[in-house]
RNA sequence: GGCCCCGUCGUCUAGCGGCCUAGGACGCCGCCCUCUCAAGGCGGUAACGCCGGUUCAAAUCCGGUCGGGGCUACCA
């Protein structure tokens, strides 16, 4: 049988770097195996699901490279992959469970089960309701008669315990009572998310269901409903959760969570994915920057740590480098035009834009960030803008005058303009003046970039051509005075 | 409170009873390279939570303990 796993996120949020990985595990499975991998809209809670939740879902999965075989907007043979619109299924399981004695019609009132609740956990008993407050058939049928409101609960079969092989984390044992009779239809008659879950995943033929740890101790109510609809169990894999960098679980105060975030903060896909599928897994040998397609070779579900991981941006950073730096140079100069043209709040012309391509490279190989890029370069586009500090610390040592009024002569008269060129004649002044490249080339750099740091010295005034080096030359000069 | 899951450098991890003097990567520190900053090269720092048990031998198996996490909704 042909493997099918799906990604189920509920759009009541953005699409976070826990749901990301989730994803990965689900795509990487199915395409190890040659197998379907599923996208469907877990959002039977209407109150919370939103339009631009579910839009922002399918972007990041989409940005990640994350395809799917089968569901939301690629449709397939289910239909439809919204558990909104397929209501009436979930109805018609509940009444057949129903009929057949699997649930039940619960008129337990809100106090009731609170009590219960409390009762049982002041008494070190376990909370999980177990439907003693529950009318007989022949009652239950005349107060749903009368039109008084009920849920429809599962009824648990107590004594019993579930036992299931998680893929990741082994056997694992529940006793039924700590498995409440859950509610599988709410009074208003739509499903609850066990049983629109569970039924989907019988219905579309999901063999795995890999998801986060969050749902393990709600494995039981899943295996006993497919139990009861008389289906095939899927085999079921909990991811552990990822936590913040103080150890307790991910969120917002932590930092960018959604994977859009990472997207907007210069980082690259290919990048998050390797660093994302770390988390959790490991090829096995010392290899760390892992291609896609490697991974999808190697990868195996059995193999995925237990223990919960923390994100930490410090090696999704130094990864992303590598990534960047992997690019050539064409991609990375392309990647990074809209960036410099927002920073600048215009678009760069023709000759700019090969300007742009002249001057990546030696950027691309220093950035961690796509969005660190702009500022770099934007001396090259921009006017000049003295950073106080480097000034400060460059422009007011000896020499740093000399330095930028024989720059200036020089390179007013120099025949070869060109990256050689202007790397042959400076030296030539170094030894002249009698000036250790550093300080003798310092003053330059900032003279035409306005800082201390930039881009490679003779690169940069290549790029900025002779006439704006030897402006920004002159005007530096003026400055000095 | 009850139940379940987890516990190797600061972080991600390798390790499946002897190859462990515990390996790799990030970070951090130092050196080299060098026109700055990076990148790169080289080196260093740093871990089996604790206590028992099994065994000739335990990071690896078992028990306990402590710590972290999850669930305990007419949320998912």
């Amino acid at each position: 049988m042909s493997v099918r796993v799906r990604f189920a996120p509920s759009p009541t949020g953005y699409l976070h770097v826990g749901g990301g990985r989730t994803a990965l595990y689900n795509y990487l499975f199915a395409r190890h195996h040659g197998g379907s991998f599923i996208l469907r809209s877990d959002d039977t809670d209407r109150a919370r699901s939103t339009a631009e939740y579910q839009q922002d879902i399918l972007e990041s999965l989409r940005w990640l490279g994350l395809d799917w075989d089968e569901g939301l907007e690629v449709g397939g043979d289910q239909g439809t992959y919204r558990q909104s619109e397929r209501l009436a299924r979930y109805q018609e399981v509940a009444a057949e469970l129903i009929a057949e004695g699997s649930a039940y019609y619960s008129f337990a009132t809100a106090e009731q089960l609170e009590a219960f609740r409390e009762e049982a956990m002041a008494s070190g008993r376990s909370p999980a309701y177990d439907g003693r407050h529950e009318p007989d058939p022949a009652d239950a049928m005349a107060r749903l008669a009368a039109g008084e409101p009920a849920t429809v609960r599962f009824a648990v079969p107590r004594p019993g315990e579930t036992t299931f092989v998680d893929v990741v984390r082994g056997t694992v044992t529940f006793d039924h009572v700590q498995v409440d009779d859950f509610v599988i239809l709410r009074s208003n008659g739509t499903p609850t998310y066990h049983l629109a879950s569970t039924v989907d995943d019988v219905d579309f033929g999901i063999t795995h269901v890999i998801r986060g740890e969050d749902l393990l101790a709600s494995t039981p109510k899943h295996i006993l409903l497919t139990e009861a609809m008389g289906a095939e169990q899927a085999t079921y894999a909990h991811l552990s959760l990822l936590m913040g960098p103080d150890g307790k679980k991910l969120s917002k105060r932590h930092g960018h969570t959604a994977i859009k975030a990472y997207r907007d903060a210069g980082y690259l896909a290919p990048a998050m994915v390797n660093y994302l599928a770390l988390l959790g897994w490991s090829p096995g040998d010392d290899e760390t920057v892992v291609p896609l397609d490697e991974m999808v070779r190697r990868f195996d579900l059995a193999e995925v740590s237990k223990n919960p991981a923390i994100f930490d941006t410090d090696k999704l950073d130094w990864m992303n480098g590598v990534y960047i730096r992997e690019l050539d140079v064409a991609s990375f100069a392309e990647a990074v035009l809209p960036l410099v043209e927002e920073d600048l709040e215009r678009s760069l012309d023709a000759g700019e834009v090969a300007t742009l391509r002249e001057i990546a490279p030696h950027v691309q190989e220093r950035a961690k960030l796509l969005s660190e890029v702009p500022e770099q370069v934007r001396f090259v586009f921009a006017g000049i803008e003295y950073d106080e500090g480097s000034w400060n610390k460059v422009m007011t040592k000896e020499g740093a005058d000399v330095a930028v009024k024989g720059a200036c002569e020089r390179l007013a008269v120099l025949d070869n303009w060109s990256i050689e060129g202007i790397e042959g004649s400076l030296r030539e002044m170094l030894a002249t003046l009698e000036l250790s490249a550093r300080k003798g080339l310092q003053p330059l750099r900032v003279a035409i970039s306005g800082s201390s740091v930039s881009p490679p010295l003779f690169e940069s005034m290549a790029a900025l051509g002779r006439e704006r080096t030897i402006a920004r030359l002159e005007q530096a000069a003026a400055r000095m005075e």
